[in-house]
DNA sequence: AGTTGCCTATATACCCCATT
DNA sequence: AATGGGGTATATAGGCAACT
């Protein structure tokens, strides 16, 4: 059943695949595939989530609209902020979008989202396998986080709990651990708290929920595998450097490194993206406020 | 030679829709 | 409501070529 699919899947991409032959124009094949390249930074710079279509949807609607903001609602500003983080990312895709034809241009956003899609695929089966070993050096639980297995993670595991856990609650309470597991009322964990890996040291201030937030080193190792390269991240070791590289980065790079960091934040989490119920896309909504919004 | 980014293939899950 | 087709998204493994 599947098989048929799969195989007309095959089909359409050989013919896809010897029309560009024929028209002799393998120039437009190399395009294609230029673009799927050129998509490949979008998740990680612009937006974990939202479609390019819907980002550029806004900003058309804005210029209809002669550029008033007013009225536009909170999404509809994420939107725009997304939309001028495309414009830095990809500078030519707005002069190149307007003298194309209507199927070459929905071909061309394809591709992008395929190269970006491709790309946080990557980047969550990069983290799936690092994220194992980083724990295991760290916290030496036992059984070991296997690298290779996900199902044996999440809340089930004592140090991914750990990790998880929301920073109001205490993991080393057995009565509260068992509880979380069962979700029972009131311990079922959803995106709206803060987990404890995102802490330097794994543990909050209770009283002041933004001290140490986002320097924890498994966000730091994290951070550095995505961004920089995967062997780099190993370095990042005890010597407390970790806070410096992100606020480097923070100065440095200011608007991308903020959507960087959340990419990773969020990314950290994918180990146990199975789960039910926690939402990953009002999670990173919410640090990406943090970051964008005036503090308040 | 090891690392890295990019690409391809495959299985699986999910969603939409028409038909039964 | 259940079924099945068609399409798409996601997870994961593995390969390849460029680079250092």
């Amino acid at each position: 059943m599947s098989k048929s699919a799969r195989q007309k899947q095959r089909i359409a991409a050989l013919e896809e695949k010897l029309q560009a032959l024929e028209s002799g124009h393998e120039a437009k094949q190399r395009d294609t595939n230029y673009y799927v390249s050129k998509g490949r930074a979008v998740r990680r710079i612009v937006s974990l989530f939202d479609s390019i279509e819907d980002l550029i949807i806004e900003n058309d609607r804005r210029c209809e609209n002669d550029d008033s903001d007013e009225g536009a609602t909170l999404d509809q500003e994420c939107l725009q902020i997304r939309f001028i983080a495309l414009t830095h990312a990809l500078p030519w895709l707005d002069c190149k979008a307007s003298d194309m034809e209507y199927n070459e241009y929905s071909q061309m956003l394809k591709k992008l989202r395929q190269g970006a899609d491709a790309t946080r695929g990557d980047d969550t089966s990069k983290l799936k396998n690092f994220v194992a070993g980083w724990v295991n050096r760290e916290l030496k639980p036992t059984p070991l986080v296997d690298p290779d297995d996900k199902n044996c993670r999440s809340f089930i595991n004592d140090a991914c709990g750990k990790l998880l856990c929301p920073t109001e609650l205490d993991w080393n309470d057995s009565n509260i651990r068992t509880r979380i597991r069962d979700r029972a009322d009131g311990y079922v964990v959803t995106e709206m708290s803060w987990p404890a890996f995102l802490y330097e040291n794994y543990t909050a201030n209770l009283d002041n929920l933004e001290e140490g937030i986002f320097k924890s080193k498994l966000l730091v190792h994290a951070f550095k595998a995505i961004f920089m390269s995967p062997s780099s991240a190993k370095e990042v070791s005890c010597d407390g450097n970790g806070a410096n590289i992100i606020k480097n980065n923070r100065c440095a790079r200011n608007s991308k490194v903020k959507t960087h960091l959340q990419f990773a934040l969020s990314s950290v989490t994918s180990w146990r993206s199975i789960d039910g119920d926690f939402d990953y896309i009002p999670f990173w909504q919410t640090i990406v406020d943090f970051f964008e919004r005036p503090p308040g």
